[in-house]
DNA sequence: GGCTTCAGATGACCTAGGTCAATAACGCCG
DNA sequence: CGGCGTTATTGACCTAGGTCATCTGAAGCC
């Protein structure tokens, strides 16, 4: 298999293209192989597949190494709520720690690869490597802060505000991977936007037309253009 | 002063009344006579007192001895977001840890007391306890599902079902302190609690008028009786 | 290549909760 | 004890976004 085949699941950490995200950036060659051995690269995911549902033992979180994935909870009623969209370098399944538990499920939204990383040798492995201890409480501390801002956006925002901060966060978020943050595909659906910013898809999909039509993005359904970055920031305030 | 004063800044974590619920439960004596060096035990502090503000160095964690607290951030059209209400016995501070400054502001909606937990002292004592390395996991995992029911709430559910699920959030974290969960005293105004589930104060005195007519609540104030207990619990559902 | 399905866009209408304004009921302080 | 600022309640009205229904087009798939 190609080495720069982005579902290659035979790259090591220290070689992986994303370790400057999920990983300490303070880690020494000994300690990123320590590490390496308890990373379990998993086979690359179909569209839809699950990675872990809500329920089941937690035992790993994951990194992401290609592709996107949602994770989401179901209500008592039955209806779903996206809790958060992971990108290549992005860690998840941190929720289940808590009650042993996951309570989000997690699936591929297109075609993707993750490495999964056992929770109980990351525990042991933190003893022996403060700096990755410290490390995972950040990334913990970053989920609380950004699912704080979401339900900011939630509580005080428009529909519009709340589009437009999805789309700069996404945008960064490519950036942080030296990919283009202005001209870039979503990987999920109008459904999915709208159930994460609790919005119908009908209002997504208006708020989309509004943008377009004020010349700020171009959308050609799900490849974005943004135009006016400075007047969308205005907007997401 | 009487050791059984609530606001007592003599107690240790061995005697502390809230130990269980602050601490693993499987400490050795040893090892909470380890963790009581480092924590520090706070000076009372008056109503609408701060402990930090967002954008200070961020330091410690902090525990909630007696009285309430209240965790907001500030957006930057200035407005306030309340993002979380904390009574004895539960850990805040958590969100600071990402990028070593807190993003919350944090105060005491009456008199109150915490206890300081100094977060290197932690992290040091976390890997020669790895008991406590586990719990701190688990509470932050606990923050983030807790922030990512809220999320869901906020953008799933009515006025009526925000306003039940938080007056049984705070019957159910009353019980764990073996106090009634039927009638209590809420801590905090209707501006917190609508800023909080996303409403207005208005929005809020109506439905607490609503659910009152239909003899669920009896409600004085900030006194509250829940006198429905089952239907009080289908409605948030 | 025609048939079906599903994601997205758009228009007409409706409602939950926001806004604004008035009033009542407190603490609290001198 | 009386005056005043703050918090809560209540009513009348308005609007952002939800609901429902229709339409379009792209993507499978025999």
């Amino acid at each position: 298999m190609d080495a720069k085949c982005p579902h290659n699941t035979e790259i090591h950490c220290g070689d992986c293209r994303m370790n400057s995200l999920c990983l300490p950036l303070a880690l020494q060659t000994k300690e990123i192989s320590q590490l390496d051995e308890i990373v379990q690269r998993g086979r690359p995911l179909q569209k839809d597949g699950h990675i872990y549902r809500a329920g089941e033992d937690f035992k790993s979180v994951f990194a992401v190494r290609s592709g996107s994935i949602k994770s989401y909870t179901v209500t008592n009623q039955g209806q779903e709520q996206v809790t958060g969209f992971h990108l290549p370098g992005e860690i998840f399944g941190m929720d289940g720690i808590a009650h042993n538990r996951y309570t989000n499920s997690a699936l591929a939204m297109e075609t993707a690869a993750v490495c999964e990383i056992p929770f109980s040798s990351l525990q042991e492995l933190s003893i022996a490597i403060p700096s990755l201890q410290r490390h995972f409480f950040q990334l913990m501390s970053k989920e609380i802060t950004n699912d704080q801002s979401l339900i900011t956006l939630l509580s005080k925002n428009t529909a519009e505000e709340r589009v437009a901060t999805l789309l700069l966060s996404i945008a960064n978020r490519n950036m942080r991977r030296k990919l283009s943050g202005t001209r870039f595909r979503l990987p999920m659906s109008r459904a999915d936007i709208g159930n994460y910013l609790g919005l119908t898809v009908e209002t997504v999909s208006r708020v989309f037309g509004r943008f377009q039509k004020q010349n700020l993005l171009l959308v050609d359904k799900k490849e974005i253009e943004i135009l006016d970055f400075e007047r969308l920031r205005e907007l997401a305030n």
